[in-house]
RNA sequence: GCGGGAGUGGUGUAACGGCAGCCACGCGGGCCUUAGGAGCCCGUGCCUUCGGGCGUGCGGGUUCGAGUCCCGCCUCCCGCACCA
């Protein structure tokens, strides 16, 4: 071809366009794996490299862990993980070890959810999701170390799923030391009398089922018979976390149903003043922790007992607020409240008043007929309802024990029997519920806070001083509401009535399901149905073949019914013969038949990336220390950085930093918290459209008209603006950028969008943006129409080496704050100004090249290697400004006038304040603009700024 | 209701308390083309009597100087929500 027929035909044939970039992206990462470029070397063990190691500081870079869906990805998913390798790329090039991989969370209900629907056995499903989920991962070109790519559902990483639970259960938490021991150790104190037995009995006088009981009643893994999350739409129990506020799934939004079942526990409550108090230490975005301090919800008060003159027990109640014990004129009762049979009188006392009753004939029919309607009351009709209190009059009094006054007990569903005591001593004169309560019901309201002046009449919950609260032995009258706590505390825990404690809304966590594509127990139960682990030798125990892997079938909106663990169904599994080497020979035992959570794989993870073909341990210590260990006084340790989306604050954040301090209180790991510092990306979000009839139509066939209207076929269509997902049929995928620009030019479109924590609309057309710039980089260096090298050897000029030094300075500093964005206009700004110059100096180019590389990096590869470097530029040292060429001549002074520009000066660097000052008065524009008023005062900030101030 | 975050051109965004709008999309004009949904170059906040004036959700304040700090509103997004 020559050159005029090049020129006349379409596309010069050097041009970097998608299909040269396909073949230059499709080299590279074949030559990075080729030569394992990204590997990450150990300390020690089978991934060991030590000379690699010394002398290089680490860096432990994670995204958080994905799990493979049979939808594939979208362009939204892969926005973190381009974030993490171009910082992972950057600090490579910094000389840093970096440890950068990702693996598959493939275990859970998504991935089997999917296996349902599409009628294919989970294993097979997951395999291949995570097989497309890799070829779509690997055609971004992500710097991962490959070997460390482990799956949850791989029996050598679940039998250390397993390995940890079975610690989990072998231990139990001692109060005292504020942390986690092994349960032979309390057996031993047991023994030993160092630890009385709970009920006062000597060890001694224990039967073997008794000592069982109060060794199982300690371990951080039981099994209890609660109130659980019943969702027989999936036909398994879930964790508090996993419903939403409807009382519904998360997946799938089934009804969500209250039941008493036998399940298994951890007992993360254990830890819930460590979790909360450890969140100082870390860096993590603000809304994060305080999602997490909520969550936790720990509040301090006191427990109160109050007398019931019936045979019953005291009525505990939790308030925070005990300073306003002699305003408790009435008390409130769950309607789930145990203690609510026993108070019920056979009839009603003398002189209830009618409307307490409920139109019941006696205090059990009206008790009964309340909390009838009050359980089958689903979460949304209480929404719907507002806050209308309503309840019944359980026909009992109890006794205030500061001033032993007689007040009601009422049942009532605005008490929660899942928080404090589930019971409430009723404040109506400082509590707004209560007020609302009092005025419905006629209750007598005692304000033991005086508001202030002017007060409308309502509950007053602010500070102020204690009223009318005084027996014979103590008066907080005069008081503050702190001093009046404290007060009455005292003398409430002097006197035996109560005493200061503190209340979490953080429950245990419900770690069981009756699914199918989960991690098995590693727990067996003997003949007396007591649980016992597996010995480490019978690791992993392999999720068993069944015919049928399906959850049982059942009726979403019947709560009655009860989980059937699918294991049951698998032959011959569930019993088995046994020596577990107790001394008790060959038993036969019965297995446990649930599979743990989704979230179990995910609670520790980022320990087995470090360490992923170890066969003898979950992670060797040395490799463990190296990567997550404290660096220095008061670090708690962790991952460098831990990057992914804000929907996973409380969940799995919880929950691995709960497996992480076991792990740590037992001496397994270095580190007291999994993740050093968080950063929480934004999402992509996109426009969907919908036409007349409301119906959304493909975004993808809708066209702008002129006046900013949108069609689809011909018809009106509305915008609108939403998450990027098959309902709204606005799904952009990255294989279509991969086909229409390549890989490089998505990865800097997703980086140049705008700050990676903030969400925003994905616009396809803006893509070539991104494209324009890698293509005259390319230019800059290769000659579109033959191929050759373009860059000169010649010196690079003065202005452009001044500019090299700022965009280096510039580009450095906006990596390490993980602003790509502004480092991205950085180099399109350098790029273009080597677009304007006659010849492009090599000097001037190559540091271009690398300071591109983290985001374009199969484009700079392919430049650096026709510069000539034989060597890939993984390891290239990061471009360094020389300070002598940050430092300016001379700058434009800003000559203001009443806070307004009028003028620019050029002037030297070096100028002091009066000669700028001089220099500025003497401007025309300055006189013009002063028209003559006099000068009052001259701020001069030399050598940047004067402001002329007139009088 | 409580708590958190955010409001800047037509769009995504950028600005140590010191030149508002870097960079990009889009748009307008031009070049090159048989052609342009390719590429390149120039222009592009609004108004203007071409002097300039006005502009960062609204209203105040601090300051020589405020997009940035303070106070009060408005709007949007997120989290929690009868938590005693």
């Amino acid at each position: 071809m020559t050159a005029s027929e090049i020129r006349d035909g379409a596309t010069p044939t050097h041009r970097y366009s998608a299909t040269v970039a396909a073949d230059i992206e499709q080299r590279w990462q074949d030559v990075w794996e080729e030569s394992g470029t990204f590997e990450a070397p150990n300390p020690a063990g089978p991934l060991a490299a030590p000379d690699e190691v010394a002398g290089r500081e680490k860096l432990y870079i994670l995204d958080m862990f994905p799990y493979p869906s049979g939808a594939g990805l979208h362009v939204g998913h892969p926005l973190g993980y381009i974030a993490t390798d171009v910082y992972g790329r950057f600090q490579r090039m910094r000389g840093r070890n970096v440890l950068h991989c990702l693996g598959y969370d493939a275990f859970g209900l998504p991935a089997e959810q999917y296996a349902v629907q599409t009628g294919q056995h989970p294993r097979k499903t997951t395999e291949d999701n995570v097989t497309t989920m890799r070829r779509q991962l690997r055609r971004l070109g992500l710097a991962h170390d490959p070997r460390r790519s482990v799956a949850t559902t791989d029996p050598d990483y679940y039998r250390w799923t397993q390995w940890i639970f079975r610690q989990i259960f072998e231990s139990w938490f001692d109060e005292q030391a504020g942390r986690a021991r092994p349960i032979a150790e309390l057996v031993a104190l047991l023994e030993s009398g160092a630890r009385p037995v709970p009920d006062g009995r000597a060890w001694s006088e224990l039967a073997e089922a008794e000592r069982r009981d109060v060794v199982d009643g300690h371990r951080l893994a039981y099994v209890s018979q609660a109130p659980v999350n019943w969702c027989p739409g999936l036909g398994t129990v879930l964790a508090n976390e996993e419903v939403t506020a409807e009382g519904r799934s998360d997946i799938g939004n089934f009804p969500v149903f209250r039941r008493n079942l036998r399940q298994w526990m951890l007992r993360i409550t254990a830890y819930a003043d460590r979790l909360l108090d450890d969140l100082e230490g870390l860096d993590w975005p603000e809304p994060v922790k305080l999602m997490q301090r909520n969550w936790i919800g720990r509040s301090d008060g006191a427990r109160v007992r109050f007398a019931t003159g019936h045979d019953t027990a005291p009525i505990e109640v939790f308030t925070t607020r005990p300073d306003t014990l002699f305003g408790a004129t009435f008390m409130v009762l769950a309607p789930e409240h145990p203690l609510v049979d026993a108070l019920l009188p056979a009839a009603w006392p003398d002189g209830t008043p009618p409307a307490w009753t409920r139109g019941g004939v006696d205090p059990r029919a009206a008790v009964d007929a309340y909390r009838e309607q009050a359980i089958r009351k689903t979460e949304l009709e209480r929404q719907s309802e507002g806050r209308d209190k309503s309840g019944v009059f359980a026909g009992a009094y109890a006794t205030n024990p500061v001033n032993g006054e007689r007040i009601p007990v009422f049942v009532a569903d605005y008490v929660l029997m899942g928080y404090g005591t589930g019971a409430i001593m009723a404040v109506p004169g400082q509590d707004e519920r209560d007020w609302e309560f009092a005025e419905r019901f006629g209750l007598s309201i005692v304000r033991t806070v005086a508001p202030p002046e002017g007060w409308d009449g309502e509950a007053y919950v602010g500070e102020g001083a204690a009223i009318n609260s005084a027996n014979d032995e103590i008066s907080l009258d005069g008081m503050g509401v702190a001093a009046a706590k404290a007060a009455i505390t005292d003398w409430l825990a002097a006197k035996g009535p109560g005493e200061h404690t503190v209340t979490y809304k953080l429950r245990d966590w419900l770690f069981s399901r009756q699914r199918y594509w989960g991690e098995p127990f590693p727990i067996v139960y003997d003949e007396h149905d007591r649980p016992i682990a597996l010995p480490e030798s019978a690791l992993p125990v392999e999720l068993p073949e069944v015919g049928d892997y399906r959850p049982t079938a059942l009726d979403p909106d019947d709560g009655d019914t009860d989980p059937i663990p699918p294991l049951a169904r698998a032959e011959g599994w569930s019993e088995v013969e046994l020596d577990l080497g107790d001394g008790r020979g060959l038993r036969r035992y019965r297995r446990e038949l649930n599979v743990m959570p989704q979230w179990a794989g995910s609670c520790w993870y980022e320990i087995r990336y470090l360490d992923p073909t170890n066969t003898q341990r979950f992670v060797d210590a040395d490799n463990e220390r190296y990567w997550m260990g404290p660096q220095g006084e008061g670090d708690v340790g962790g991952v460098d950085l831990y990057v992914g989306g804000v929907e996973h604050a409380v969940l799995h954040l919880l929950y691995a930093r709960f497996w992480q301090k076991v792990l740590y209180d037992l001496g397994h790991v270095s580190a007291a918290e999994p993740f050093r510092r968080l950063f929480n990306q934004g999402y992509i979000q996109a426009h969907a459209f919908r036409d007349m009839r409301g119906q959304i139509v493909p975004a993808a066939e809708v066209e702008e008209q002129g006046d900013g209207t949108y069609s689809w076929h011909g018809q009106p269509v509305v915008r609108e603006y939403g998450k990027m997902g098959k309902s709204l049929k606005n799904i952009v995928t990255p294989d279509e950028m991969y086909d229409a620009y390549g890989a490089d030019t998505f990865r800097v479109y997703e980086m140049s969008m705008g700050p990676l924590d903030v969400s925003r609309p994905w616009e396809t057309r803006a893509v070539v943006g991104s494209q324009r710039f890698l293509q005259r980089l390319w230019r800059n260096v290769v000659d579109e129409e033959t191929g050759a090298l373009r860059v000169v050897d010649k010196p690079c000029d003065d202005v452009t080496r001044r500019l090299l030094a700022r965009t280096a300075e510039a580009v450095t500093t906006d990596l390490d704050g993980l602003r790509f964005n502004t480092a991205i206009a950085r180099l399109i700004e350098y790029n273009n100004a080597l677009t304007r110059l006659p010849a492009v100096p090599r000097e001037a180019v190559e540091p271009l090249v690398l300071m591109v590389a983290p985001f374009a990096p199969h484009l700079a590869e392919e430049l650096w290697s026709r510069l000539g470097h034989p060597q890939s530029l993984a390891y290239e040292a990061f471009p360094a400004s020389d300070p002598a060429l940050l430092v300016e001549e001379t700058v434009t002074a800003v000559v203001q006038v009443a806070g307004k520009v009028r003028d620019r000066l050029e002037v030297p660097v070096s100028i002091d304040d009066a000669a700028l000052r001089q220099r500025a008065l003497a401007s025309p524009r300055v006189a013009s603009a002063l028209d003559g008023r006099p000068v009052r005062t001259v701020v001069v900030r030399a050598p940047r700024l004067v402001n002329v101030v007139p009088g």
